[in-house]
Parts: structure tokens; sequence; C-alpha cells
DNA sequence: GAATGTGAATTTATTCACAGCA
DNA sequence: TGCTGTGAATAAATTCACATTC
């Protein structure tokens, strides 16, 4: 691929990418200007045509013999990522987790603005947390809409986590990360990303108690 | 497969059963007591092959014309995962995230016993969570061994997540799962599985970007 | 007739290997 | 020479399609 833009990038890239981001970052701050796909690799334990490969979906950053400029890379990561601007966050369910992740304060960091916080119980409605206060679920939508929220985390409990993204849904918001142990559906345009921690430790369990380990590295 | 026992088993598959655990947990406890491979699919939006081939790697639970015994089925799936037993799990890292996990109750549902939390500050050592006292960390090697810890919460942050999944493994600690925003690696024979905030958002504002979205429903 | 279990076909992702450029 | 960018080769995962069994 030769000029600038994505076509046809696999799913798998982007999670990716955000590992690069991270390295590159590190190694920006500790004075690294130049790169190359196998260093970086070693780093990241990753097989270095991966990483070219994934790279070269949004264009070729690098310099044939030489490596890839850090500053380079990052700024065309984060502008593809689209991390050049700032993204209003919001968090359903002002549970443990919910209050856990409203206070967290790498968010900010990436340029997550936690914008509220809501929560259905009328205990915890009005309650502060860091910056801000519990609102009540009931004025979701309007919020969504007016402060335009991008993004949802959704901490509610299981039961209630399919109705809570369908009312994000009709209220515009196009990009969900589900903590609630339920698979939930969404319109399309919509995308929901699970976060599912009880699913995590099955999946170690089944490790321990046999299935194949993560072989050794070749 | 006619057997019984697993033969390579897709890395795929495994997140997938605690999927299927979970509906079956839910319709077992709705009455429902036979499942058919199409009827699970639409319920989580999957292909029915896709979940027959799953089952199948650990026999053949099914009955052709007929279905699956959803009590049957559910048993299988515990055994396969080890979850027909309890697990000791640690948190190290008494922060916002830790304390949160610390007082999850949906662990203990699971079998999953969370029986010791650390932190290295000491203005957090000796508070309590729910259950229990925050430990030292320097006495987190003699209480793996003493209390036979299966699996590690880590979410210290990121400078010392490396270290800290280091003294694990020489503990004995054969499972982690890494909630600090770095890659770490692990001897093998130990898993590692990344839960990434930061990374889930950047994925979702790659998509809201304009990177091609979880296209229509077939 | 209905639904499983599974080879074969397809799709997706990863890795190899090398031409091409600095 | 050294390292990128990328087609070709390989590997992994998913889906199809059907013979088989209840």
């Amino acid at each position: 691929m030769s000029k600038d833009e994505k076509r046809h990038v696999p799913a798998a890239t982007v999670p990716r990418l955000t590992l690069y981001l991270r390295k590159l970052r590190e190694l920006q701050a500790r004075g690294v200007e130049r790169v190359s796909s196998q260093e970086l690799a070693a780093m990241i334990d990753l097989n270095a045509a991966q990483i070219r490969k994934d790279l070269s979906y949004f264009g070729g950053f690098g310099t044939r013999g030489v490596g890839y400029e850090v500053s380079r890379l990052i700024a065309e990561i984060t502008r593809s990522l689209g991390l050049d601007r700032d993204w209003n966050v919001i968090i359903v369910g002002a549970g443990l987790l919910g209050t856990a992740l409203a206070r967290y304060r790498g968010f900010a960091e990436q340029g997550f603005r936690v914008v509220g916080v809501f929560d259905s119980s009328p205990t915890v409605i009005g309650a502060s947390f860091g910056v801000g206060r519990v609102r009540a679920v009931e004025d979701l939508e309007a919020f969504c809409v007016q402060e335009q929220v991008d993004i949802a985390l959704v901490t509610v409990p299981a039961a209630e986590a399919q109705s809570t993204v369908d009312r994000l849904a009709r209220a515009g918001v196009r990009a969900v990360v589900n903590f609630a142990p339920v698979k939930v559906t969404a319109p399309s345009g919509v995308t929901v990303r699970p976060v599912d921690l009880s699913s995590e430790l099955m999946v170690l369990t089944y490790r321990l108690v046999g299935g194949e380990g993560q072989g050794p590295r070749p």
C-alpha cells in the first residue's frame, strides 16, 4: 500500500496498534528517536513482520534500511486511532466498579473525559464521585444528546445491561464497554466491547486444570 | 471425536465456553431442560455449527434429533473449565480497582475466593477491605506458597507490573490477570491474561473515527 | 423429521521470504 | 548493507453441508 488511508484493516490489528503506541511513547520518554520493527517486536514479544504489516495498512511510515521514526509513528497511530482529540465518556452504574472507574486518573491522560456518572438507586444519586455527582438514569438520554457523549462504560448488574445499552443506542451513543457478565446486542452502528472478568478467570482455571498452556516461546 | 477428552482445543473456543455456560445456567434457572445448538446460537448471536464444534472438542454431549440436555451440558462445561472446585485468588495492588475487585461479590458465586489483598504502601497496609486486611507485599511469596494461591489479579501501577508477575511466578502462581497497562511476560507454565481498559477505549475510538464498524448482522 | 457431529470449503490471520529502496 | 513493505505460503478459525443417529 502506498497511499495514506486504511483499506480493510483486520480486526486483530487495532488492539495491537494500541500496544505499539504505548511502547512507542515509552521509548520516546526515554529519548529513543528511531526503532526498527525487529526491536519493537522483541520488546512486545511479537513477530516483526506482524508489526510491519499492521503499520502498512495505514500507510508506509518507515524508511527502508533505517526503521521508524518514533515521533512520526506516534503521531500516525494517534491519528489513526482517533486519539488526537478528547472524547466524552459516561459511566452507567455507580457500584463498586463504576465508582472505581469514575475516579481512575488514567482516562484523562488519554483524552477520555468522564463527564457523567449515572445510577438508578436513590441512595446513590447525588453522591459525589471525585469530580461531580451521580445523576439519575432517567436523565440518561437527555444528557447523552446534550453533552455529546461518545462512549459509555456500562457497569450495571447483568439484568439491566441490555436495557441500558438499548437506551444508550437510542440516545445516539455509538461505543460501549460492557462490564456486565452478559452478552448484549446492539443495533449496527453501535460497537460494544465486552470486558468480562468472570470469563477471564474461567479461562485461567481451564489452563490450570489441564487445558493446553501458552506453550513455550519458539 | 467420540471419546471423552480434549484434543487440541482452539484457543478461541475456551472463552466461548464460558458464554455457553452462563446462558445455560440462565436457561436452567428458567426451568428449560433441553436446548438445540440452533436455539443457543440465536440467544448468543453465534453460528450454530460453531457451538456444536466447540462442544465436540470435549466430547459429544448432545443427542441427534433432540439437542442438548441443559443440566448435562452445564455439568460437562463446568468440569472442563475446572469450575467444579474452589480457587484461591489474591489481589496485588489495593488501589481503586484492586479494592473494588476485592469487594466484588460476583467472584465467590463462581467459586473464586479472595484470600488476600496486598499492597506496598504503608498507608494502605492493614486497612480492612470487606473481609480481611491488606497485607504487605513483602509477605507475598510466603503467602502464595502457604495458602496455595491459584490466581493473582494484578492491579499495581504499570511500572510495577512486571516485577510483580515475576515474584508471583517465583512463588508458584500459574495464572494471572494483568490489569496494568503494560504487556508483561512470564515464564512458560504461567498464563497471563491482559485486561486493558485504555486499549478497549482506543479500539472504540478507532471505530468512532471511521474504522470499519461491526458490520450489519447477516 | 430433527438435530448432532464432523470432514471439507472458506475465510481470516500470521509468518515467511525477498524485491526494492535509503 | 539494513530494514521496510508486501506478495506468497502457512496456519488458525469459522462456516458449510451432509451423513448419521435418535
